[in-house]
This record gives C-alpha cells, structure tokens and sequence, in this order.
DNA sequence: CCGTATCCATTCCGATACTG
DNA sequence: CAGTATCGGAATGGATACGG
C-alpha cells in the first residue's frame, strides 16, 4: 500500500480502505488488539517481511492509528500501541470476524473465540441497527450523498 | 488478489481478507449494495479496467458472493447480484464506513449518509456487544483458540 | 532488538485492441 | 453490452545483508 488510488474518492469505504485495507495491515491491527507489542512480535507472528513491516508500521504511525513508544533506557526497544484512532477499528475487525465465522468456516467451527470475562460468552452478532435501535432491512435504506458547496 | 497467502492462517479475518480484502473487491461490494448491476455499470462508477473488474466478479461469483443472472433475451446482457452470503457482508462495510465517517471526514462531514427510510435518520453507529446487549470494553475481552483435534 | 538498503521475482493494473 | 487477449510499466513482497 498505500496506493494513492482512492484518495480522490468522495467515500468512507474508500478512504478507510485507503489507510488500512491494505493486505497486511489489518492482519497487523489485529495482533494488536490480540496483544502485539514489539517489531519482532508482529514479525514472527504474522511471518512477514522486515521492510514490509517497518513500512506498514510507520504508516499506521504517522496516520495516528498506531503510537511508538519508546520502552527500553538504551532507545532501542519500542512497543507499538493502538491510539483511540487504532482501537476504534475494532467493530471493523470484529465484523470480519463474524462473517468469516459464519460464511468460511461455519457456525460453531471457528477457530477461535472472543469472549467477555464478564459473561464469559462470546460476543454478540454484530447487526447494524435503526435509529430506534432495531435491525435495518437493506431495501429500506437510501443513500444520500451530500451537495457539494 | 486472490494471493493465496493467508489461506492457512485459521483466522476467520484473514480468511474473510483472502475473499474480500482485495483492493477492488469491497467497493464492487460496495456499489453492489448501492444498486449497481451491471458489468458497465461497475466500471464506470469505479473506473476499473474491463480485465480487473471481469476477474474481480468472477472471484465473486466463484466465492458465492455474488451471483451472475442473464437479463437479456439473446444471453448477451447479465446482471451481477449479491446472494446472501454477500448481502451479510453489509455490517463490515457499514462499520468501514462509519470509521472513514468518524475518523476520516469527522462527525457530520461524511460525504454520504445511508438513511433509514422508515426513520428518516441514518443508521446506529455499530458496536460490538456482549451477550447481554450491553457494550464490550474491549480490556475484558479474552481470545480463546480452539484446540487441534 | 529494531530496523534500513538492496536485489529480484511476481503480480497488479491500465490501456488498447478485438470478439460475439 | 460484456467480455477476452495482450502488453508494458509500476508496485509489491520476500530474502538477504548490513547498521545503530
């Protein structure tokens, strides 16, 4: 990535894919959320090239999804963290999730769980909702696009 | 795409990536949801080149998202439709969107709204629950693998 | 430990021309 | 209208070697 391609593209689907629908930087995200720190975290974990990590990084660091943290005394260790900007994606990952859940491998079959301590179930079926907090049926939607000024 | 790279993650997000995750595909799904049908119709609204977008439907309609049905007496005018299986991809674009709404464009800018007839207002913002329908924090949340058999 | 620099093979993508 | 075929340039990604 980050291909420039969608920029002109008047569309949040189209510029959220713009800085993270790139092939590995959602799967780097993910780790994250799932409790990567560390360069060689990420590396090992996702089995990807060094510059193709380094690139993906400073990415989502300079577009205020991922923070470096310095954590070492000597300046050469680092943790990679998610901003507000980074964990706000999570809906998105967990959306994926769902789908893959329920369409690649089956109801009951996925290869794993996220689970609430509190309830020590999984999550609830992400559905979008109305704004009177029911389910919305696809043809009762309508998109508007905004006037240009 | 489709890079068979993540094909042996067990990971339905790198699963659901190796499906959708291309750089054109989601917004093939995209203009699918808004109504477009058509082969032309695709790439005029995206500006794809003919051989990107003819093999991006054919992997669709090959993974079951999309379906290919003729509409024309002569079997020269076909119409590309999404099948459920793509139809229930719609919670992971409403939560792209809603992100690029947020953190792209900012509260209130988005360059489009997708409105709810029946209200009038636009849709609920997407949030993962738990089982209880209250929502996650996501320090509770707890990954659990399955075993191998 | 955390990268950067370089090389190379592969793939992607757009444009164009052509077919039914 | 709905593709297929081909071509060349660009970008991607992996491996390796090197440096702070």
């Amino acid at each position: 990535m980050a291909r420039k391609r969608f920029d002109d593209m008047p569309c949040s689907i189209a510029q959220t894919l713009n800085l993270v629908g790139d092939w590995w930087t959602l799967l780097i995200i993910r780790d994250a959320f799932f409790g990567a720190r560390r360069f060689a975290e990420f590396e090992t974990r996702l089995g990807i090239a060094k510059n193709i990590l380094a690139n993906r990084l400073s990415q989502l660091v300079e577009n205020g999804i991922m923070q470096k943290v310095d954590i070492g005394q000597t300046g050469t260790h680092y943790a990679y963290e998610l901003t507000e900007k980074g964990r706000d994606l999570f809906p998105v990952l967990t959306a994926l999730r769902q789908w893959g859940d329920k369409w690649v491998y089956g109801e009951g079959c996925a290869p794993m769980d996220v689970i609430e301590r509190k309830s020590g179930r999984p999550l609830a079926r992400m559905v979008p909702l109305g704004a009177d907090g029911t389910p919305v049926a696809l043809e009762d939607l309508e998109i508007r696009l905004k006037e240009k000024s």
